[in-house]
DNA sequence: GGATAAAATCGACCAAGGTCGGTTTTGTCC
DNA sequence: GGACAAAACCGACCTTGGTCGATTTTATCC
C-alpha cells in the first residue's frame, strides 16, 4: 500500500495538471506565470520544479492529456472500412481541429512536437509513436487492400502523409491558406502523393479513370 | 542625400547585426543576451528596441542574411541540365549543412519558419517566398522536361518536396534519423513521391525499369 | 517516543527579455 | 545662432522562468 509521502506526491502532481489545464486553457501557455500556477495548485513556486524540470515540460504533459483524448476519440471515429484517405483525413483533421481550436496552444505544440530541444526529444518521441501506431495500423490495412504499395515500408509512407500535413498546417500558420481550405488542400496533397508527382504516360489515362471512380463512388480506390 | 541622422540610424543598425552575427555564431541565440549584444555594439540596451522589437526579431534579420548567402551559393552550384531529384538535393541538402552545423541555431530557425507567431507571420513568408521562388524554377524547368506532372501547380508540387524536408528535419531533431542518413533517406522520400505510393499494376513494372535506367545512368528519369 | 536520515516544500534570489520616462542629439524655422 | 519639435538614445525598473539553501514533513531504527 502507499505511504503517506505517496499519496501526497500524487495530489500535489494532480494539483499541479488541474491547475495547469485550467489556467492553460483559460489564458494561455505564455500568459500563465509558474507563480500563479503554483497560487492556484495551493503550492510554492519551487515545488513545481520538484515536479517538473521546465514550463516546457508541464506543456508536455498537459498535451499528453489532450492527445490521449483526440486519439481515442479519433480511434472511434475511423472506419476500417472506408477508404485510406478518409481515414487520413478523419485523423488528420481531427488533430487540426484541436490545433485550430486555440492557436497559440497549437503553434506551441507543433513547434515542440516537430522540433524538440535535445531535453524534450525522447518525452517528444513517445507522444510522436503512439500517433505512428495509430497510421500505421491505417496503413497496413490499406496495403492488404492493395490501395498502397507493399514495396515501401510503413515508416516510409508515414512520413509522407506526415510531411505534407506539417506543410500544410505550416502553410496555415503562415496565412497562406484559410482554416476553411485546410481540409480540402490536405486531401488534394494526400491523393498526388498516392497518384505520384512523375508522369507515367500510359498508365496516366488509367489512374485518371480510377481516380474519377474513386470521387464519384467514394468507395475504394485502385483495385485489380 | 542622407542627413547625419539617416547615416547613424544605418551605422547604429549595422552595428547590432555585426554584433549579432558575432555572438549569435559564437555562443548561439539563446546564450546570447540583449545586454551582451548592446554593449558589443556599443549602445544602451534599450536601443535596441529602436530597432527591433523582440530578440526573435534580429533573430529573423541574421536568418535573413544566412539565407541570402546560402541561397546564392546554393543557385550557383545547381545545375540546370542535372536530374530534378539531384538539384532537389542540393537545394535542400545544403540547407540542411547549415542547420547541422549549428542545431540549435537550426531549431530555432525551423521553429520559427514553420510555425511562425502571428506577429512573425509576415517576414516569415518572405523569407520562405525566396525559397519557394528557387524551387519553382527548378519544378517548372522539371515540368518542361516531362519530370513532373504538367497537371499540378507548382505550389502543390513544391509543397510535397517542401513536406518531406521538414518531416526529414523533424525526425532528425527527434533522434530518429542520423545526420549522414538525412541526405539518403530525403533522396529515398523524393524519389518514392515522385513514383507516388499507390500501387499501378501494370505501370509497375515499366516504372521499375526507369527507376532502374536512372540509378544507373544517373541521367534524367522518365522520358517519352 | 526520541534521534536521525531522506524526501518534499518553500520563497528569497538571480538572470534576462522587455518597458518607460527622462535625456541627448538632430533638423528646422526665425 | 537661438528656440523648439522630433527622433534617437539610455539605463533603471518590471516581470517571469528558473535556482538554491534553509526549513518542514515523513519514514526508519533503536
Amino acid at each position: 500500500m502507499p505511504g503517506i509521502r505517496e499519496v501526497k506526491k500524487r495530489k500535489t502532481r494532480n494539483a499541479i495538471m488541474e491547475a495547469a489545464v485550467r489556467l492553460f486553457s483559460e489564458k494561455g501557455f505564455e500568459k500563465t506565470s509558474i507563480e500563479q500556477l503554483a497560487r492556484t495548485a495551493g503550492i510554492g513556486k519551487g515545488t513545481i520544479y520538484s515536479y517538473f524540470q521546465t514550463k516546457t515540460e508541464i506543456f508536455h504533459a498537459f498535451c499528453e492529456d489532450e492527445l490521449d483524448f483526440i486519439h481515442s476519440e479519433l480511434l472511434s471515429k475511423t472506419d476500417p472500412e472506408a477508404a485510406l484517405i478518409e481515414q487520413l483525413m478523419v485523423l488528420y483533421i481531427g488533430e487540426f481541429n484541436l490545433i485550430s481550436k486555440n492557436k497559440e496552444f497549437g503553434r506551441l505544440l507543433m513547434q515542440q512536437m516537430v522540433f524538440p530541444v535535445e531535453k524534450d526529444h525522447v518525452k517528444a518521441r513517445a507522444i510522436d509513436d503512439r500517433w505512428l501506431t495509430l497510421v500505421f495500423s491505417i496503413c497496413r490495412r490499406a496495403q492488404e487492400c492493395d490501395e498502397l504499395r507493399r514495396d515501401l515500408d510503413l515508416l516510409s509512407i508515414a512520413g509522407h502523409f506526415y510531411g505534407l500535413y506539417i506543410m500544410t498546417i505550416s502553410a496555415w500558420y503562415s496565412g497562406r491558406i484559410q482554416t476553411e481550405d485546410v481540409g480540402p488542400e490536405l486531401r488534394m496533397l494526400f491523393q498526388q502523393a498516392l497518384e505520384g508527382l512523375a508522369p507515367f504516360d500510359s498508365a496516366k489515362t488509367l489512374r485518371a479513370v480510377e481516380v474519377n471512380t474513386l470521387k464519384k463512388t467514394g468507395t475504394r480506390s485502385i483495385k485489380i
